[in-house]
Formats: C-alpha cells, structure tokens, sequence
DNA sequence: CACACCTAGTAACGCGCGTCAACACCATGT
DNA sequence: ACATGGTGTTGACGCGCGTTACTAGGTGTG
C-alpha cells in the first residue's frame, strides 16, 4: 500500500535516481518526455516521498516545530498556525505543534531525534531552550530574532498612549498572576511604561491576578482603590477587572477604566463593552513564515514584507 | 555534534549492533558489564536515536499525530494534551499536534511521509479521513473506537436532566453557528433529546449563534419569547446567550434558563455566574492515552482504567 | 578520423538504525 | 579426545532516499 520512489521508477521506465532527480527541481537535465512520465506516474501512483528516507539522506527533515505558548489557544492562534501550516506545506515544510513545557529535556530529546529544519516559537526562548537548539545544530527563529512579530512592546505603548489621550494619568499593567499563561505580559508592561515616560507620567503600577472573582476583587484592593487605568494582558483579565468593579458598584470607566487586547468575542459581551486592542496576525503570520522560509533557504524571493504591525484600537466603553 | 550509535559503540567499546540492543530492551541476553558501559557511554555523549534511521529501519515511526479541533484550545485542553504528552513520551512516542483542517489532503501527506504510530483525535473522523488513515495502514483512535472519552452524549443528558430537574419543561439546545466550532453539538444535542424522552417531554429545539450581541439577541428571536431552558454548546454561548437576555431586560433564570458546559473562568464571572458542567479531562486522557499504547503494542499491562465520565454540574445562578 | 563536448540517464554509495543468522568462546558431559 | 549446549557478541543486510561520478550515445570541430 505505501509506494516507494522504486515503484515510481519502474512504472515510468526509468531509474529511481532519476524519479528523484526530476521530483526535487533538478529536472531540466532530463528530457520533457521522461519528466512528463515520471510526474504521471508519481501522481498516479499517490506517491509521497518518505520523510524518514528523506531526512536520512539529507541530515535534516522538512518539520517545522512550533512551540505553542501555554496561554489560551483561540481563533486568533489558531488560524495563524493553520495559515502557517499551509504556507509552509506550499515549500515542502511540514509544521509540527508541541506544547511549550516547562521542561525543556522533552523538548531536547524531540529535537535530537527529529533534526527539524527550524525552530518556531511565538515567544522568546529561554536561555535553555536557545542552548538546546543551537547544540543540534538547528536554528531557531523567536520574537527577538526579528522585529517583525514583536508587537508586544507596541500593544502596550498603544494601551498607554490610548489610555493617556483619554485623560487618564493614573495607569496600571494588569498581568495574569500564572507566570506561565503570561508569556507577553512583561514586554507589554514595558510598552506601557514608555507611554508613561512619554508623557511625564511616574511609572505604572503592576498587578498580577487570576481570572476568578475572588482574585479580581484582590486585585482591585491590591491598586488601591478607584481613579485608575489598566492596561490588561487580555480581555478575559479585563473582563475579571470589569466584572469584580460592577460587583463592588464602581463605575467603568468612571472609577475604574480598562484596556483589554485580543478583541474577543467574549469581551463585546461584557457591560460596558470592553475597548480593548486588535492585533492583525496576518501580518505577523506572514513574518513569521518569511522568517523561516528564509532560515531554511526555501525564501523564493528576496522580497521581506515590510509592512508593520497593525493594531487597532477597538473602541468600546470601558475607558 | 549529532551522536550517533556509532559513536556511542566506540566510546563503549562494542560493536554498534550491541549498543541497538541493549538500548532497546533487548539486553537480558548481554553481560551486565556490557549493558552498564553501553548505557554510561550513552548517557555521558548525549545520545537521542535518530527517529528517521529508527523510522526507516522499522517501518513506522515514534511519532503519534493528535488532531486537534477548530475549537477554542483553553486550559482544560492543554492539559490533556500536555499530560499526553508526557505519558507517551514515557514509552517512547512523540506526540505531535496538527490542527484538523477542512482540507484533508495536507493531512495525507503528512500521514504518508511521517509513518506515524497512531493517529488520534477528540473528535469522531469523518469518512474521508478514515479512509485515507486506513489506506497508508495506520490505525487511528477516535471516539467511536472506543467508549471511554466519548463522553459528549452523557453531558448533553446531564444537562438536559439537571434542567428537567430543576423544574424546566420548554428545553432547547443552542449550538455554535460556525460548524467547524461546533464538533461535539450533534451528540451533545442528542444527549439532550435522551433526556426529553426519558421524562416524557417533546424533542428539544435547536438554534445556532455566533458569539455576538447581535446574533445572540437573533437566537433569542428564533428561540421565541421567554420561558425557555437551553442547554448550551458551551460557556461561550450561554454568556452570549446571558448577555443578550440581560440586555432585553429578561431576568435569568426565571424568563431564561441556562446550562453551560466547560467551567471556563469567565463563566464564574457572569451575573448570575453561569451553571455549567465540569469535565474531568483527567480521566479521559488516561482513556486516550490507554487506547494509544494499545494500538501501538506500548501497553505495559492489560488493565485498562474502567472509570467513567466523572461529569460534574457547577452550580450558579442561571437555571 | 581523432577529439572534445553535450545530452539523457544510471549505478553505487551512504545517511542511522533494527534485526538476526552466525560466530567465538567457554564449561560441561561422554 | 570430541560432541553438546549455553552465553555473549558481531557482521551484514535492508529500510527509502538524495547525490555524485560515471557511461552511452549523439553532435559538432579541427
């Protein structure tokens, strides 16, 4: 049932190193005929070249492992790996999720044992990670390897900003207390505390909740009472904020004003709606795969797209 | 840098045959010098078998790919994937994550160039992937293969039950609209209908609705008028659902009753916080995790862990 | 006619590994 | 002295593929 490029070979009437040869693009030394019969017969045939085979032959594989971060994984995420997914298949690559642990032994030995053609990840690695990809000789591609995806300095520098330009002078970053659900939160705290500076402001407070009503209303006595703006890791932090306030009777965005970002569905649900951020991830999807078509030599033009992040502000009533 | 068995045979001083054997559980049949010298030399160079020798020499690889829905991938979900991973790691398996796209040609490829050793996923495969699973001699684990993670008619009888118990005689189901969102509704809605019946009452209705203002207050419509119970595709859809009503000015849970399903975080939040079901993800993975070793000759013992669903309803303010 | 030079295609090697028949060695029995 | 039976170890093969040196046949050139 599993067709190998042999059977290709004898049923075209040629040789296996030339199936090869013309289904790796090094086709224009053979003659149009036998390209067309080989092509056919691959196709016919549903031959798919065996990855291990492949990788054997050549030291490295055609996966691309993604590290996905341990936060929510919604629509937004998801349709960024999927267009990923596409995108690289479209060269060959085959993009491979694995959940980013803690521990990075597992993650060692699956690179060791798959020799990935590249490493994605959507936030820094560690050190640990970075020491582990490098000693395999596999190249990684992060946030800090590129601007071009590190929008998370520009989410906070625009909460500030937007936060600001409303009038708001007393500010706060509200980050998810779980270290590891907040894997953006601190350079968007940094993007916060240049909008202060901007604007001659002292820098801003910093809280740290989990998203139950309990941990919110700590949070809100952790501020230290009415008269602020916070920006928030997400939406559902801001709406832990927003529904802790109603409960104690504060106004929002009175008392109480609040920045999300994502723009999730759940956030226009929310009384007052919250105004939060949206973030274009097309754009920093395709970064993203420039960056590894690019590190794996599979970058087809030298064209980079240069256009920038492009995030909006979603007006809503809660600052 | 790369180690191979080569290496790890010089550095003991055997032949490479010796070092295959005795890192694969075959090493009774060596002294047990030899297996200490092999396993010291192993350790101290590092050394991670490569998967695409190992692949190829076996025929299949480590690798144990997991569909994952086009569903919100929240906490509960990357625990059970992160806790798969891991236990299967333990046996020597790869977990490796592919979103489950439309399309199921990608998904082909993928099987036929990786050989993996299973092929899992939460949610029934549709024909088309059974087959092409079945035609690259694959086995795959869905829900249907197995009872012990299908747990997606009993919440829809919880639900229906819990509401019939709370007095409530006008049921209905609410689905996700987006049907790629929406993988458990039909047998969740079915659940439901069990329910109906079993108390005499008529078949539930059904309505679909994206998670916004708008097409809440549309479901709301289509439902017609008040004195309704919906058991809810999720938390997602009972808040929307909430939103809507509370924006009506109906009063929940005596103009509209509520039933969630997940537990999420933002469903505690809601007013009235939502009354949901809770889904012990733990014991399904161990199902999930059971059936995969099965499949691929892992299974260390022949027990295999009897207990149920552990279903839970959250009591809160909404039904 | 000898030679160089293309074109079209192939034989052969090695990638890293698992497997197994075969072997060397030694102790025991006859 | 030789056969017998372990015990411990290895040589050699093949998995499917990419690559490179090479051959065979044709086409000019001096």
């Amino acid at each position: 049932m599993i067709t190998t490029s042999e059977d290709v070979a004898r049923h075209a009437g040629v040789s296996r190193a030339t199936v090869s040869q013309i289904l790796n693009g090094r086709g224009q030394r053979f003659a149009e005929a036998t390209r067309d019969r080989v092509n056919r017969a691959a196709r016919e045939l549903g031959y798919e070249p065996s990855s291990a085979g492949r990788t054997l032959a050549r030291g490295s594989s055609d996966f691309v492992i993604a590290l996905i971060p341990h936060t929510t994984f919604g629509a937004t995420l998801q349709d960024f790996f999927s267009r990923m997914t596409d995108e690289l298949a479209a060269h060959g690559l085959t993009l491979v999720l694995r959940l980013s642990t803690p521990s990075t032994a597992s993650l060692g030995r699956v690179i060791a044992s798959m020799k990935p053609a590249a490493v994605f990840s959507l936030t820094r690695f560690t050190d640990e990670e970075r020491a582990l990809i490098g000693d395999r000789g596999v190249t990684g591609l992060d946030p800090s390897a590129t601007n071009f995806f590190d929008y998370n300095h520009a989410i906070g520098l625009l909460q500030g900003r937007t936060l600001i330009a409303h009038g708001h002078r007393r500010l706060a970053f509200a980050h998810l207390a779980d270290a590891r659900q907040d894997p953006f939160g601190a350079d968007r705290e940094d993007g916060l505390r240049e909008a202060c500076r901007e604007a001659g402001l002292p820098d801003p407070g910093s809280v740290g909740l989990d998203v139950t009503p309990d941990d919110a209303e700590r949070a809100l006595d952790e501020l230290g009472g009415t008269g602020f703006a916070v920006a928030c890791y997400n939406d559902d932090v801001a709406t832990a904020l927003l529904s802790a306030a109603t409960r104690r009777g504060w106004q929002v965005p009175e008392d109480l004003a609040l920045i999300g970002m994502d723009h999730t569905t759940l956030g226009r649900l929310t009384l007052p709606p919250l105004t939060t951020i949206d973030y274009d991830l097309e754009i920093a999807a395709e970064a993203a795969i420039h960056g590894i078509l690019t590190i794996t030599g599979h970058a087809d033009t030298a064209e980079r797209p240069e256009r920038h992040a492009r995030l909006r502000v979603i007006a809503g009533g809660s600052i």
